[in-house]
RNA sequence: GCCUCGGUAGCUCAGUCGGUAGAGCAAGGGACUGAAAAUCCCUGUGUCCGCAGUUCGAUUCUGCGCUGAGGCA
């Protein structure tokens, strides 16, 4: 099987992938696969540092702007549909860039994990949650322990939600424990933006405070205006989950600022772990103020080297 | 000027009836196979303000000094 061709830049939040994405395409014909988990989401565009109407009409994006802030998105969705774009994008002649900092949906796509058939069943978990409400995490964690005991070895009791996952594989027949992934169908050449966190954190706390001027607390008065529930899904996200807490007067508008940088930071500190499992990744150095013009030169660099080794 | 109460981990503080100390938060590290910007786990050595005295031994007691808050003139 010939290998379908795939250029990734990921990185930490704030190391700025989306201007490199697109300039890399400008220069390649290419096209942008977003592989961020909140920017599938229409009217969530400050807090999610979405690129502007401009950038998404200069280069062709996908995978952004394709649900509602109500609807639900997850790493097989996402695994789908974009291995559906990559062959169509190929077939085309053009080059698919995916470009996003979601460590799993791209880990996921790129090594081929082959998820349980499983499906998510609304009510068993309402029924598992209550369980562990009511008897316990060991509790439930000692059922699953008689359904899939290495799953309940690899997990801890208190990580409810992955515990619940596995009883309802479990119980439609399958072991996640048993869950392998499978030979890669891409030839993927994976760029990851690097920046020391001296620089990194002061980098993401002045692009708080420019999110709040563009207006993250007015976003999301909107959308609850909308109608989106203050649970769903995409409104734990960062920036959105502080300004609600703000808005029951958990604390004033100065913590809740502070509150939602912090948040950014442990973020990208949980994105570099990701990364440092991905011995793949081909690292570019991000200096401040960044320069990307450098930085896709780079790549470019290291596509013609690979091209010729063919 | 006098009196009182403080000065202990990045921050807020606890504690040691004298045997060199511990919580919360912050921070760091890690896990991750259908919520992943989610969820979860692990990690606490610091001139105990400084100097001198008492003592086998002082962060702990005493004296002096520095410094912060409050009170009285």
């Amino acid at each position: 099987m010939r290998r379908l061709k795939v250029i990734v830049i990921l990185g930490p939040t704030a190391t700025g992938k989306s201007d490199c994405g697109i300039m890399l395409a400008q220069k390649l014909g290419g096209e942008i696969i977003s592989g961020d988990s909140m920017l599938v989401y229409k009217h969530m565009d400050i807090a999610t540092a979405k690129p502007n109407a401009r950038e998404l009409s200069e280069i062709k994006h996908h995978l952004i702007n394709i649900l509602e802030p109500s609807e639900k998105f997850n790493v097989v969705d996402f695994k789908e549909r974009a291995a559906l774009l990559i062959q169509d994008i190929n077939a085309r002649g053009h080059v698919p860039i995916i470009v996003g900092g979601t460590g799993l949906y791209i880990k996921a796509l790129l090594e081929n994990y082959d998820f349980a058939q499983a499906q998510a069943v609304g009510n068993l978990r309402v029924a598992l949650e209550n369980y562990a409400i009511r008897e316990g995490n060991q509790a439930l964690h000692k059922r699953l322990a008689k359904l899939d005991a290495n799953a309940a070895k690899n997990l801890h009791s208190n990580d409810r939600r992955r515990v619940i996952r596995a009883i309802e594989v479990a119980m439609q027949g399958e072991e996640v424990s048993q869950t392998h992934a499978k030979e890669s169908p891409y030839d993927a050449i994976v760029f990851g933006l690097h920046m020391p966190r001296e620089i990194l954190y002061p980098r993401i706390n002045k692009r708080v405070d420019k999110m709040v001027e563009a207006g993250i607390f007015e976003e999301t008065k909107k959308l609850l205006a909308m109608g989106v529930p203050e649970d769903a899904q995409a409104m734990k996200s960062i920036g959105y989950r502080q300004v609600l807490e703000y808005l029951h007067d958990e604390y004033d508008k100065n913590t809740c600022i502070s509150k939602i940088k912090q948040a950014t930071r442990n973020f990208a500190k949980r994105q570099f772990t990701w990364y440092k499992k991905m011995s793949y990744i081909h690292w570019i150095e991000v200096a401040e103020p960044s320069v990307p013009e450098i930085y896709v030169a780079e790549m470019l660099r290291v596509l013609e080297q690979k091209r010729k080794l063919r």
